[in-house]
Formats: structure tokens, C-alpha cells, sequence
DNA sequence: GTCTATACTAGGATAGAC
DNA sequence: GTCTATCCTAGTATAGAC
């Protein structure tokens, strides 16, 4: 039972057609957002940009969302969200390290297909909206729970460096998310996409060094 | 034999005074530029905060720079000669693979005093200044040579992973130079610089996965 | 709840006096 | 070659009509 229902519990056929298409809308949005910041990075996104690509006035965003860092911080969500499903639908009983690595690729081909959006660390009006966001913090707590989780699990297993602690792990993968090297490399026109995740996938596993 | 000199035989004293004097202001502006730049990065630095930092007007700045995208290409000249300077003073009959290590040590370290300028890949004005950057792009070429001619070594030796491309060996060490996690180990206040340090090394060479 | 039009600010760059 | 004062654009956000 969803909110309409309980505000209008009469009538919630129409209702939630309503809701559905200020849903859709805010979809569209946010998949805008997304690309965008993609693209081209939060500082360098306008709300103009936004507005334009969805195809409606700039002050009709603003009738949605109450600035751009909410825009971003909802952009943020929606790619938490897909991660985490995408965690979820994992093989719990494969070994973890194994699920880390899936995560990895995942995360790089967010990336490389330009869905993956990049926030400034530095920017602090949005940081203070970030963890502001109630529904962006628990995400990212899920998600890192269950990283954390296979973390351990493949240290205790052997397959992972136990000498690392489990927070230098956790960091150095969410890092890849945002790691520059595979659009250098896709740039040079040498590498396919797939073969740029294998390669990265080995120096983050492997390392640089020979084994 | 310099310009100054070859200018004015005669009076090369008082010329090369005033130059010193000019270099000098010039050396305090890229210095805070430097300084801005690891703070706040490329797009958060405003020229004001330059002026205010150095302690002149924002127009004497511009009678120095033609550009804020200037100031930061002189900021990364003054970088990439300290890389070299740091690089030539090194051992070459030391096995390259050290040297590698070194590289990446001293990356890390100036990152962590804040030292290290962050230019984002994504703004088109600044890359198109960069890349009309004589000096910037002499010394870039110079510092990577070196570097690649390590790599090509160490891989030769058997101390680098053999079946890894060269240019991805040298994209990923460079990307050391930015990466978020030596500043989100630091937040954690878990670790010192140093231990930061070698944590970063062992998964930069070694990787995550056990040996 | 969408539009047009506009207020307001930050910030890069310049004019012109000294 | 440094200063004060100003220009001008871009960009966030809002007012007000429909």
C-alpha cells in the first residue's frame, strides 16, 4: 500500500495515473542528469543542458527538483539503485572474489557506455546535499555492506590480500567507478571496450607486477 | 647566453634585475596557482582567489597571463619539471621496476602535501590550452619517455607484468597522480601519510588479489 | 504544471588612471 | 606594471501568466 492510497483511498486508479506520468517525467529528467553528468561532469552541466534535452522549460525542472544538486543527488540514487540490483542478482554462493570482479565490470561498462555520473569530490554545496540525502546514504550504505561483506569473505578465503584492510579495498574498488585510465585508453582507438575492462580488471586484481 | 643578454650587451645588469624581479612575482602567482589547484581544482579556483592569495589585483594577474587556463598550463609546467628533476636524480642502474616505484611514491607525496594541481579531463577550453602549451607538452613528453623507457625495461627484466601494454602501465602510474583514495584513506584519520603511502603502492604493483 | 521573461550573482576579462 | 572600477557573459533560480 503506497501513499495515494492512503491520501485517497476512493479514487486511486486516477490518481496513480497521474502520479505515473509525474513519474515518467521525473524519469526522463533524472535519465538526462545522468548522461549529462556522464558527459561532462557536474560543474560543467547547466540546468539549461537538462532542460533542453528533456525537451521542457527550464522552470518546469525546477517545479520537480529544488536545485541541481538535488538533480544530481537524484542521478546518484538512480545509479546506486541499478547497482545495487545488479549486485543482487549475483550468485551468492560463487566465490566472492569472484562477485567483486563483477562488480568491477560493471562499474566499467557504466562507464565506458557514458551512464556512469561524476560528481566532484571538491564541490562542497554538493557534498552537504549529498549527505543531506537520506535516500542516497542508505544506498550507498547497502551497497557498501554488501561489497564489504565478499571483502572479507574472499580475504578469509585466501583469494584477496589479507594484509589490506578491508576499508583500502572497498575504496580502491568504488574508485574504479570514476578512474580516468579507460577513456585514455579507449581515446588511442587501440582497444576494443571489452578489452579495455580486462585490462583494467587485471591491474586492479593483479597489479602492475608480474606474478 | 641568454635573451636579456643578447638584447642589451651593455646594460645586462639592471635588465636581468628587473627580470628577476618580474620571475620572482611570476614564481609567487603559479606557486598559489599550484596551491589553488590541489585545493579546489581547476573549476573551483576562482582568479580572484589567486589575486587575493598572492596579494595584487586580479588585473595585474592578467597583465602577467593572458588566462586562468594559462595560469593553470604554467602550473602544470612548473609540476612536470619538478617531476623531472625528481626523475633525473634517480639511480639508473637501479632495477627500473624501483624507479617505477619511486615515481609513484613521489606522485602520492606531493598529492598528499597538496602540492599536486588537478586539471579536469571533461573542460574542453583547458584541454585545447594544454594542448597549444609548448612547454607543457615538451616536458609531458619528456617525463613520459623516461617513464616508458622504464617500463619497456622492467617488463624486459620480468619485474612487470609482460603481457600488459606499456601505454597502459603509464596511464594507470600517472593516474596515481589523482587518485581519490589516498584523500579518503586521509579522512578517515585511520592512517598516516606514509602508511597511505605504501598501501597505495602495494595496490598500485601488487593488486588486490592475493599472491 | 508548463511556459516566457527576468531577477540576481559569480566570475572572467578589460579600461583607464597613476 | 599596479591599482580601482567596470563590463559582460553565463548560469541558478524565480515571478507570474495561462
Amino acid at each position: 500500500m503506497n501513499a495515494t492510497a492512503l491520501k485517497s483511498p476512493t479514487a486511486p486508479a486516477r490518481r496513480s495515473f497521474r502520479e505515473q506520468m509525474h513519474s515518467a517525467r521525473e524519469d526522463a529528467i533524472v535519465q538526462a542528469v545522468n548522461r549529462l553528468l556522464a558527459e561532462k561532469g557536474f560543474d560543467a552541466m547547466t540546468v539549461d543542458d537538462v532542460a533542453a534535452e528533456v525537451g521542457i522549460a527550464k522552470a518546469s525542472l525546477y517545479r520537480h527538483f529544488p536545485s541541481k544538486e538535488d538533480l544530481a543527488a537524484e542521478a546518484m540514487v538512480r545509479t546506486l539503485e541499478r547497482a545495487q540490483a545488479f549486485l543482487d542478482g549475483l550468485d551468492a554462493s560463487e566465490p566472492p572474489v569472484q562477485n567483486l570482479q563483477a562488480a568491477v565490470r560493471w562499474m566499467l561498462q557504466v562507464q565506458l557506455q557514458g551512464q556512469m555520473p561524476s560528481l566532484p569530490s571538491a564541490n562542497s554545496s554538493l557534498r552537504a546535499a549529498l549527505m543531506a540525502h537520506r535516500a542516497y546514504l542508505d544506498r550507498l550504505m547497502a551497497v557498501s555492506e554488501k561489497l564489504g561483506g565478499w571483502i572479507e569473505a574472499a580475504q578469509t578465503e585466501g583469494s584477496l590480500d589479507k594484509t589490506l584492510p578491508p576499508i583500502v579495498v572497498l575504496y580502491t574498488l568504488y574508485a574504479r567507478a570514476c578512474d580516468p585510465v579507460p577513456g585514455f585508453l579507449r581515446s588511442t582507438g587501440e582497444y576494443s571496450d571489452e578489452q579495455i575492462i580486462e585490462l583494467l580488471l587485471r591491474t586492479c586484481f593483479q597489479g602492475l607486477g608480474a606474478r
